[in-house]
DNA sequence: CCGATATCGTAC
DNA sequence: GACGTACGATATCGGT
């Protein structure tokens, strides 16, 4: 039997190698973890491929060292280890320990001696050692029993190869690095004498005793002169690259032996670094077994839930069949009370909807909307809105982007959440007995545990109010305006449709005759190649990802000065957008039973806290072109009635007069002045302003500009002047509104001391990019430092605007509707004989919506359909 | 065959 | 590289 194998892991080669082999990784609170995941790999693949019957880390401890005592300069060229690596160290430490592989240093020492005397020791037990690590200085361990394994290469090195490596036996190599020296640990060697003269030198004379001894037999009479100067020099470069074998530790086999990870330590690391392979590798089946449940009858049913009236607070979760129909509902009450109702039988449904109703009970729900909505489709409407936990979720962490209650569960609760499964279509029987009632228990205990969770957490980041207030009194009024749609006139679009589809194959002909070929143009790649390849046209940019030829619009406009085809690709490409994007894919979302699309408002979209929109994006339909004002045509009113379009003017503007208190920007406001005129006069000389409309578009690109942190670069680029010109531009801006400047700079020192970023509503937005070392990342970290405080208050005093607007129209009874919500204007539609007195209502609730520094404006306009409203 | 990624373009 | 926030269509590529 072959003798069992200890592998030695040289820890400090391999998380610097990590470290530098892998750029930019981290998780989302800012933290890097390039290094961990690398050295975790590395570990991992180890111990999977080699499995070692014996394993343990190396790492350097902090404090000098006896090299350091015999050598003052020992090192002392190195750079000191980078901030971003050491933050690190405590992470890889975790790793070890999850993994159960022991850690060992020893204080005065390096890596490099414990491993050194551990090899020794094992040696001595008739062990095999393989040492793990890419350092050459370790090469003069190797022996019979001692091998070096470079785990980045997958290759073994004994006594042979290293020979044939080094030109020298391993006993050998502290003398070959005595001559050679070592630049990066600041070992000096023997000057004048490389690694080839070392290597000979080493070959015919055997030790640098010998060598010494003979020098005059040395045939190059530098290296003679070398040795002779500097015999002190090079024997203490020997003793620094020499390894100790002879440190006070005890090799301690029991504890070395390889273990089984701690899977669940493992998970709460590699959930906290954010692996998310990892996680899913080392997560455990969920232990906690489901709640009590099951079917009742009416009379058990009716029993239950009188016993659950007596809870202020029930958790919810609703079982959809098909998308549509709530099949049923589970309700929990205390921890592990818990009851799954089969909303399709009249008695449990009218049970139901007396408990729902009941003003002293509480819902609490992940995702309340879509909860409200199915809900009210049964008539059932619960006494309070439900508490969301999912929008808690996002208010508290804005960044993450996923928030399915799947996600969260594992994220936060380390939770594994099956799919649901739903009944069989036109059946309530589930497909196993118990299937349905275990995956909605197991979901609601999830809903209950973050509830617990994340419900203090409001309080802790002073967001309770903005919950209270905005966030979750808008959900019915998104439910509403989901459930109402708007009308689509589905000829207008058809027609629309063949006429472009005409279009499109008379410019597709057009295009493959004028390039010699067939292509397809809808393919960048194809286009590229035909573009810059086969015409030859200079190619201008260069694609990000992949260093393609991009064709984007800004290419194809500089070379539409020059030349046809481009000019002919980018009306294909105007036309094809529209077709595919709007004109065909509206039509199948059009609802059959109420001839209108009803579009999804997702709440947790965005990470400023503006809203989203889906299925169809109703938040994006084209404006600017002449063809796509022809699509806004498609969205009518109802015969008899009229959209009206309430829009904030310039609202991001005057938040940010608010926000700095700009005196320039504030009294413009104040005075109603267009404000890209004002920007105008105060920007630009009187002889420029002869000029008024070029001025004035300047300024408007200047003012947009500010909002979203544009560069002198970007400016230039937007209005096709030299980025010399923007740059004067700006300064001039910044000049007059010198308010402003002081508030980009106080928010982005807001933003790089605090990690995070507010509205005037407390809305936060966390800033890890601000951390980042990278200088690219941390200049986009600043413009959403500048822009999400703007953007999101501007959301905010939208969202309140609803709630009002919602509000004043129920009071009156009116029987105008709110449709949609475009960021900065909201799309209602009304009876004509209520569009007055509703305009009228709209305006004052939105212009009353927020006390800033500045009034708020709304322009009002209605018409039978969204194109002619102007 | 499906899902992820890249590129492009629409809105505010 | 260079302007913030979204959604979505199409093509392409790689794994199943």
């Amino acid at each position: 039997m072959s003798p069992k194998r200890f592998f030695l892991v040289d820890g400090m080669s391999h998380i610097y190698r990590a470290y530098y082999a892998i750029r930019g990784l981290g998780n989302s609170r800012g933290i890097p973890t390039n290094a961990v995941y690398g050295f975790t790999s590395m570990l991992r693949k180890l111990v999977e491929e080699q499995k070692p019957d014996y394993i343990g880390v190396a790492f350097d401890l902090e404090g000098p060292t006896v090299r350091h005592e015999r050598y003052g300069a020992y090192k002392a060229t190195r750079k000191p280890m980078p901030a971003d690596l050491v933050e690190q160290i405590p992470y890889i430490r975790r790793v070890c320990e999850a993994f159960h592989i022991p850690v060992i240093g020893c204080q005065g020492y390096e890596a490099d001696d414990v491993i050194g005397t551990l090899a020794r020791q094992a040696a001595e037990r008739d062990l095999e050692s393989v040492i793990v690590t890419s350092d050459k200085d370790m090469l003069q361990l190797v022996s019979d029993r001692v091998v070096v394994f470079d785990a980045m290469k997958d290759r073994f090195l004994g006594p042979p190869e290293v020979e044939e490596k080094l030109g020298v036996l391993p006993e050998q190599v502290p003398d070959l690095l005595g001559l050679w020296g070592d630049a990066s640990d600041n070992v000096p060697g023997a000057p004048g004498i490389g690694e080839k003269g070392a290597r000979e030198l080493i070959r015919d004379f055997g030790s640098i005793e010998n060598l010494l001894r003979n020098r005059d037999r040395v045939k190059k009479k530098a290296h003679q002169a070398s040795l002779r100067d500097h015999e002190e020099q090079i024997l203490m470069s020997r003793e620094l690259v020499t390894i100790h074998l002879d440190l006070p530790i005890e090799l301690d086999l029991e504890s070395l032996a390889l273990r089984p990870p701690d899977r669940q330590a493992a998970f709460a690391l590699f959930s906290e670094l954010e692996f998310k392979a990892l996680m899913e590798e080392f997560l455990d089946e969920e232990v906690r077994g489901p709640l009590a449940g099951g079917w009742l009858d009416a009379s058990g049913a009716g029993a239950f839930l009188a016993s659950m009236r007596k809870h202020q607070t029930l958790f919810v979760e609703q079982n959809v069949a098909g998308g549509a129909t709530v099949t049923a509902v589970v309700v929990q009450g205390g921890t592990d009370d818990a009851v799954l109702l089969d909303l399709e039988d009249p008695g449990q449904a009218a049970l139901w909807r007396e408990l729902a109703e009941t003003p002293s009970v509480g819902l609490v729900c992940w995702d309340s909307k879509p909860f409200l909505s199915l809900q009210e489709k049964m008539g059932v409407r619960p006494g309070k809105p439900p508490v969301d936990v999912m929008l808690m979720a996002f208010l508290t962490s804005p960044n993450t982007g996923d928030y399915a209650l799947k996600r969260w569960a594992l994220d936060r609760l380390h939770l594994a959440l099956e799919e649901e499964k739903g009944p069989r279509q036109g059946s309530l029987l589930p497909e196993e007995p118990g299937a349905l009632e275990e995956t909605l228990c197991r979901r609601l205990d999830a809903v209950r545990r973050l509830y617990e969770a994340l419900d203090p957490e409001l309080d802790r980041l002073g967001l309770r109010r903005l919950y209270e207030e905005i966030d979750l009194p808008l959900v019915p009024v998104l439910v509403e305006m989901e459930r109402t749609g708007i009308r689509v006139d589905r000829e207008t679009l058809r027609k629309m449709s063949s006429e472009m589809e005409r279009r499109l194959s008379g410019l597709t002909a057009r295009i493959h005759e004028a390039a010699g070929v067939e292509f397809n143009i809808n393919s960048p790649k194809q286009l590229g190649e035909v573009l810059f390849e086969k015409l030859n046209l200079p190619s201008l940019k260069k694609t990000r990802k992949t260093g393609g030829y991009s064709t984007d619009q800004g290419v194809l406009e500089e070379l539409a000065e020059t030349y046809d085809i481009p000019r002919l690709i980018l009306e294909y490409r105007q036309v094809a957008k529209l077709k595919s994007t709007y004109v065909d894919a509206i039509p199948v979302l059009i609802h059959p039973g109420t001839g209108r699309v009803h579009t999804s408002f997702n709440q947790t979209g965005a990470a400023t806290g503006r809203l989203s929109s889906s299925d169809p994006n109703l938040q994006n339909i084209p404006v600017r072109t002449e063809m796509g004002r022809l699509i806004r045509g498609a969205f009518v009113a109802e015969p008899g009635n009229l959209l009206i379009s309430a829009d904030y003017s310039q609202v991001e503007l005057r938040v940010l007069a608010h926000l700095s208190g700009d005196e320039v920007l504030v009294s413009a406001f104040r005075a109603g002045e267009d404000i890209h005129d004002r920007t105008a006069r105060e920007v630009f000389t009187a002889e420029q302003l002869e000029n008024r409309k070029e001025c004035r578009r300047r300024a408007k690109a200047i003012n947009f500009g500010i909002v979203y942190g544009q560069s002198a670069f970007g400016l230039a680029k937007g209005l096709g002047i030299s980025r010399e010109e923007a740059q004067e531009f700006i300064d001039a801006y910044f000049r007059r509104y010198s308010g402003v400047r002081a508030w980009l700079d106080r928010t982005v020192e807001e933003a790089r001391e605090q990690g995070v970023v507010r509205t005037i509503y407390g809305r936060i937005r966390p800033v890890p990019e601000m951390k980042s070392k990278d200088h690219n990342v941390r200049n986009f970290g600043e413009r959403i430092a500048v822009n999400s405080p703007i953007q999101g208050t501007a959301a905010d005093i939208v969202k309140i605007a609803m709630i009002r607007v919602h509000r004043a129209l129920a009071e009156r009874g009116a029987r105008a509707r709110i449709l949609l919500q475009v960021h900065d204007e909201l799309v209602l539609e009304a009876p004509e004989a209520e569009a007055d007195e509703v305009g009228r209502l709209v305006r004052g609730e939105m212009e009353g919506a927020a006390e800033l520094a500045v009034p708020l404006k709304v322009d009002l306009c209605a018409a039978d359909n969204w194109m002619d409203m102007k």
